[in-house]
DNA sequence: TAGATAATTAGCTAATTGTCTATTCATGAG
DNA sequence: CTCATGAATAGACAATTAGCTAATTATCTA
């Protein structure tokens, strides 16, 4: 969990996860959007492969880096759930009933 | 949006806002559940602070500090939206709409 | 077996982080 | 005003991070 929070706090690696989004792509691929060195991304493709946010295949003499979807839905909304946030499909059952208010009107 | 993500990567801080969320506590208070000084649970408070995620209002000589819900929401929920996650709940009409896909079929 | 290419590892620096103790600041009570 | 209390700030330190250049590894091709 820190892990993959940690990982998504820098914006580099946030957009290569947005990259991603559209299909497996190559690390050089993936490093040609960005102003840093191939060395500094590889850096950031381990921190997200330490994440499990993403998978490395080699493809010949390319890496293909995957986007494991599923890890990023079960961080991002597990933790949210846990704040009752985007319940709107399955809200369960909170105990404390006084404390649900996104804005609170009385103050 | 990075210091939302920085401030979650750490437990300490994903816990305090977990207390918050049963409403607001004092410094304190807060402090009493960890295992860490008052000073570093100040820095806590801090990012959090920076994070926007929480809000810190003078009480006599105690500070309450108050979860903001909705920042929590916009980064987690925002971000998750981004790649089509947790929409089962608020479709904002998609312009495309062969993009929602959660799972990809045709690869 | 080379040579070329894609990517990682090694080694470094500067900046940031999490933690501590000691101190200071702000508030309410005598 | 002075004291006690709740909390933040100051200053120090070890560990981590993001970035670089240079070197290494792995793979394909000729």
């Amino acid at each position: 969990m820190s892990t993959v929070f940690k990982a998504l706090s820098d914006p580099t690696r946030r957009r290569v996860l947005e990259l991603l989004r559209e299909g497996p792509q190559s690390a050089g691929a993936l490093a040609a959007h960005f102003n840093v060195s191939k060395p500094t991304m590889s850096a950031h493709f381990s921190v997200l492969k330490e994440a499990d946010l993403v998978e490395a295949v080699r493809q010949g003499k390319t890496i293909l880096y995957h986007l494991k979807l599923s890890v990023l839905e079960d961080a991002l909304l597990g933790f949210a759930r846990v704040f009752g946030l985007g319940e709107t499909a399955p809200p369960p059952a909170i105990k404390k009933n006084s404390e649900n208010k996104k804005e609170d009107p009385v103050s």
